[in-house]
DNA sequence: CGGACTAGACCGACCGGTCTACTAGGATTG
DNA sequence: CAATCCTAGTAGACCGGTCGGTCTAGTCCG
């Protein structure tokens, strides 16, 4: 169907647009103008640009989350969960530097701006916290039957920490145009995780 | 002299209405008209929208800064550094909830949105993010000294985990609009500090 | 008089959103 | 089987409103 396929179109174009200026610096007409489609089509698909928006954090979310829990929960590799997780922090990081210490991603980049302005794409932003927080929250615990962390960690706790930890080591690398905060935050979560407080 | 009083007024009144909209979402006329300012006297004043938004973050970072100065290295209270963070976080937390889970903070507010839209303001968030990290690394040197935590603890990474956990914390907890992301991190920044984890 | 400042009409550009006209393809019907 | 109709979707001119910013006129005060 070509009507899935010009959605599919808009949204994609949409995503590095926003990425890059955030919801309300980027109008349609930029946006519809990336991918050659009228307002009349777009106004098809969409009820509003902010139901677009919705929909366009709902796709990010998902894609993105499936990433992720590939990334850190899948199974069949060598590397334990631990491993996994700083890996894919290295990762970041290094992704963070090549795009010249832009913001990485969409969710954090809206998430102040939208929430207070859409119910809608806050649910969405909301929804997608929590499923990162969960994978954090299974990979945890997956480390601590491995034998890698403590038997007592609080592990809906700690995810909840290298989440939020690592999300605002984002916004001041974003402010510094510096990878430096996120290289601490990946150190002080590895020395936290060694020590393994309880709570 | 009146020209000053006009130009704060104008700051004064931008404060709330961008902590709410964000940078974009709220146009001049909104905000002057909130104080009944006409156009031609902000453009006497401010070069651009741009240059305004620079002079409103110095403003607000050199107000909070002094601010969270006075609250958690004041020294002449009877409570010690430790008290003095949990306890602006738990007023923190209480003002969060108070306020209708919006965001408290102006520097979280539009960390994202503006960074690559206006170097200046880029600029003037990550100074206002130095400061702050700078204030808590104060703050745990002070704690280290009065033997609140372990000797070898590492003050300027421990800083950063202080202030970008909370502020990962405080993004999520927008989102979600709810201050249990606020309420972990605290109760995870003091079983952290507590056992006191070495580099 | 002259400079600091107020005042607000006005500018072109662009905003989100609507409207009507058109087109392609699949189902319906004689 | 062909003519018909219906619908999904394309297409873009157009709408009122607002945007950031400019301009000129006026006021106030040293």
């Amino acid at each position: 169907m070509q009507v899935i396929e010009t959605k599919a179109r808009i949204l994609e174009a949409a995503e590095p647009l926003m990425l890059e200026h955030g919801f309300h610096a980027v109008g349609l007409t930029r946006i519809l103008k990336a991918v050659n489609v009228p307002k009349g089509s777009f106004y098809h698909h969409f009820e509003s640009k902010e139901a677009f928006g919705v929909e366009l954090l709902r796709h990010y979310v998902a894609e993105t989350t499936s990433c992720k829990r590939r990334t850190l929960l899948e199974t069949d590799t060598a590397e334990n969960p631990l491993e996994r997780l700083f890996r894919s922090m290295d990762e970041g990081i290094a992704k963070f530097e090549q795009g010249g210490c832009q913001c990485p991603c969409l969710i954090v980049k809206l998430a102040a701006e939208v929430s207070s302005f859409s119910e809608g794409m806050r649910a969405e932003l909301s929804k997608g916290f929590d499923e990162w927080v969960g994978i954090h929250a299974e990979l945890l615990e997956r480390a601590k039957t491995g034998g890698l962390v403590a038997t007592n960690l609080d592990t809906a706790s700690c995810s909840q920490l290298i989440h939020d930890l690592w999300f605002g080591a984002v916004l001041r690398a974003i402010a510094s145009r510096s990878s430096i905060p996120l290289q601490t935050a990946r150190q002080m979560l590895e020395t936290t995780l060694a020590t393994t407080p309880n709570s």
